[in-house]
DNA sequence: TGTATTTGTCACAATGTTGTAATGTTAGCT
DNA sequence: AGCTAACATTACAACATTGTGACAAATACA
């Protein structure tokens, strides 16, 4: 997770006990004390959200909201409006200019944590639920289960117990199959970019799977390429006599 | 299981017409006579679904849904047109900005609540009032009660006695089967998302489910999928020894 | 008003998962 | 064959996630 997220607040007792709150929930802070510095930060820091005061010294925050539903990189941001009035009109203005949600001060840091959450969760793509198939498994993502299709006796599906490491490493795989990939390479895809981990750790990881695609006979899958790093193939082996 | 419904139409006539018989029919309505005035109580209300005149003085009935689209809450929300014309134009308009359906005026109040019905059927089925039956469970909603359904003594039904929030949970993965859904997802869907409760509230409304349904022996439906949440699934799990 | 039910949260227990290191195997080379 | 680097396998402790019972606050109900 660790999503990064923009407080533009002028308010410095504000600001800090929001700051304070949300780096406690595990979130990365950047802070800004009006909108003019804020349009600066935005570029630099790339939040994945922006808490808004509305009144702001300068440009409010309605205007810096319009702005930001200007820019292509930055229209795409969710924005949470921090409000000391209920007004109507201000509601209007608000979800006009594409405010996801708002705030009304005080709040509890609890509230503000779930509705951060609520609105990321909202945003974020709901990460490609398509079933995948090859070589006689089939994973569902919407479902988080991994079956065997393959034998004749079709009404009796067999499920591969996986742990989520593992999942997520077959489904990498399977949606790039016949190719290899370097334990570099699968620790970006799928443990993350920034994660530091040793390269060996992938071996342990694929014998994992390994392990669980053998109790269905379908290890042979996974291959082993030397030098260079894992494939996911359906193609069968030549051997040369 | 009282679905709200907003009626967005400004001839007070007709809205009076469509409110009584939405009322009757068990439904929670609430009336806007503009469009700006439903962009106001969109966000307040949270309704299951819209009914949208096309022709609305201001912002137009298209705008008004494209605008809806657009918002990361609002756009599952499902649109019934309200139109008196039957152009070919329109009906194309209107599935482009994603109505669900759409009612030529004069229409029968009797066809306007099965079209209501057949699209939260669609689009929301724990808000329709259908008695739901899966996995030897069945859940009335009407009756709020649940009954299991299995075994061979069909005369001698069993009922299981769960609390409100209990109630709704298993309703929504009754009507939600066989897919994994977050902690998050659940306290969205469940709860409500201007509720704002810890995520680990949703496993121990799980436990309490889990601990009514043992008492009939059918506990086994709910399973935790780890690192991704809950699942309602009939079908049996067959490990590999 | 008192009583029962429901609800959200917490603390701790139980369980599963993960990364690493140590050790065993294999493939490719000379 | 012997050597070596690359890979496989295992074990394990640290760590994360989930299960569970208790509790107090909120709420409904009589």
């Amino acid at each position: 997770m660790a999503a990064t997220i923009l407080i533009v607040e002028d308010e410095p007792a504000i600001q800090e006990l929001i700051s304070y709150n949300l780096r406690n929930n595990g979130f990365i802070v950047a802070c800004a004390g009006s909108a003019e510095q804020a349009k600066i930060m935005v570029n630099d820091v790339l939040p994945d959200l922006i808490l808004l005061d509305w009144m702001l010294p300068g440009t409010n925050g309605i205007d810096f909201a319009r702005y930001l539903r200007q820019g292509a990189r930055t229209k795409v941001i969710p924005i949470i409006m921090l409000t000391a009035r209920v007004d109507e009109s201000d509601k209007v203005s608000g979800l006009e200019v594409g405010a996801d949600d708002y705030v009304i001060k005080p709040f509890s840091p609890r509230e503000l944590v779930a509705r951060i959450k609520a609105v990321l969760r909202r945003r974020l793509p709901e990460a490609s639920d398509e079933i995948v198939e090859t070589g006689g498994l089939k994973l569902d993502p919407a479902t988080h289960r991994v079956t065997v299709t393959d034998r004749a006796d079709k009404s009796k599906l067999i499920e591969v117990n996986l742990g989520p490491t593992e999942f997520r490493l077959l489904h990498y795989l399977m949606t790039h199959t016949e190719r290899v990939h370097t334990r570099g390479q699968l620790l970006d895809r799928v443990w993350g970019d920034h994660v530091f981990v040793e390269d060996r750790t992938v071996d342990v990881h694929i014998r994992r799977l390994r392990r669980a695609l053998e109790d269905v006979g379908k290890d042979d899958l996974i291959q082993t390429v030397r030098g260079a790093g894992y494939r996911f193939s359906y193609q069968c082996e030549v051997d040369i006599p």
